[in-house]
DNA sequence: CCTACCGATCGGTAGG
DNA sequence: CCTACCGATCGGTAGG
């Protein structure tokens, strides 16, 4: 007997980062969902509890992959300087995004839509991922690796560059994944003065 | 006898720009702006045609502002090079932003609720825009101004930077208007292997 | 996972 | 700019 490979909870939330990504969460309804799933939108709550439960479902899911992802990439590169750290660190966002663009687009667009408490539990976490990249920049430019730049405002502009590939990511591009993380952290690194590593300098 | 000084659908577009800015177009129904402006829903409809109009008028100033901002900033600095032209072509999009961010806001995220044909027309606008930093930047790279970037994915690089400022400024903020032009030109000339002029070097 | 249905709200129109 | 109203659609529930 044939198993759903992929449980149905799975499908839901796929449909619904596909759907979230091209139109927002405001504007796909819970029908649109059940329509790319061949079912009747009451169906869906035999899955889901409500519209909100799915996007915090992908909100969640998605902030525990970039979390995991800068928490393995400081752990590489433990005892490196802050240069190479940040470097990693940008590859290894990059590469979260370019992995699932929906699933980050939500993330980076639609957690404005979650209600209270999970909103503010949202933005507490982006804040404490910000740090790393702020933080890094800080230590960079005390131990002058980088230039005098103000480090919220550099991690401010690095991160909201690099989240930009979300929106405009496709995988049958022009350019690989793995390309778009050694150029995008170049273009950081150089950012905040940093030594790019990866492209011939002039 | 007192007129009012702002005519009505100047007002309507202010009240809109605001909540799109706040819940996006789609939460934003056409009876949350009208009591904003303290009417029924269906007056409204005595100003503008329906909502998506309003959408239009808000994105289309915006679009109009960055393009004469940028035509402005590249005929003051013709026949400078190409990191000076840069640098003016970022401080005066950082301009535009930082003096009516809800305004800047709604161009970047919400045009995409647009119908056709606007929504190519903005989107041919919005490359034309993007094309003044491709080309700048690889006359720059041609001209050993800049490294060897990739003109098109460090545009898009320094573009979305920029506007993801719409997203987070506020005037009251720690960081004026003019600081923060001058700061994020030197972050995106940095990038491009180019010279910050503002910020005192390492 | 379905049918049948709920009250609320949507963008918009008619006719003053 | 108002009241009164339109058909369509919204997220979600009841009860199989």
């Amino acid at each position: 007997m044939a198993i759903e490979a992929r449980p149905r909870r799975q499908a839901i939330e796929d449909v619904a980062s596909t759907l979230f990504h091209e139109r927002g969460y405001a504007a796909t309804s819970v029908r649109d969902i059940a329509r790319a799933l061949d079912i009747r939108g009451a169906s869906l709550y035999a899955h889901v509890a409500s519209k909100e439960e799915v996007l915090w479902a992908i909100v969640d899911r998605a902030a525990g992959a970039f979390e995991r992802a800068a928490d393995e990439a400081l752990a590489a590169t433990s005892g490196s300087g802050a240069g190479k750290r940040l470097a990693e660190l940008v590859r290894a966002h990059v590469r979260v995004i370019t992995a699932d663009p929906e699933l980050a687009s939500v993330f980076v667009h639609e957690w404005r839509h979650l209600a209270e408490p999970r909103r503010e539990a949202i933005l507490r976490r982006r804040d404490a991922y910000e740090a790393h990249f702020r933080n890094l920049i800080a230590e960079g430019r005390r131990a002058g690796e980088f230039d005098a730049v103000d480090s919220r405002l550099a991690s401010t502009f690095i991160l909201t560059a690099l989240n930009g590939i979300a929106t405009w990511y496709r995988p049958a591009g022009r350019v690989s994944a793995v390309e778009l993380a050694n150029r995008y952290a170049d273009l950081a690194l150089r950012s905040v003065g940093g030594v790019a590593h990866t492209e011939t300098s002039r």
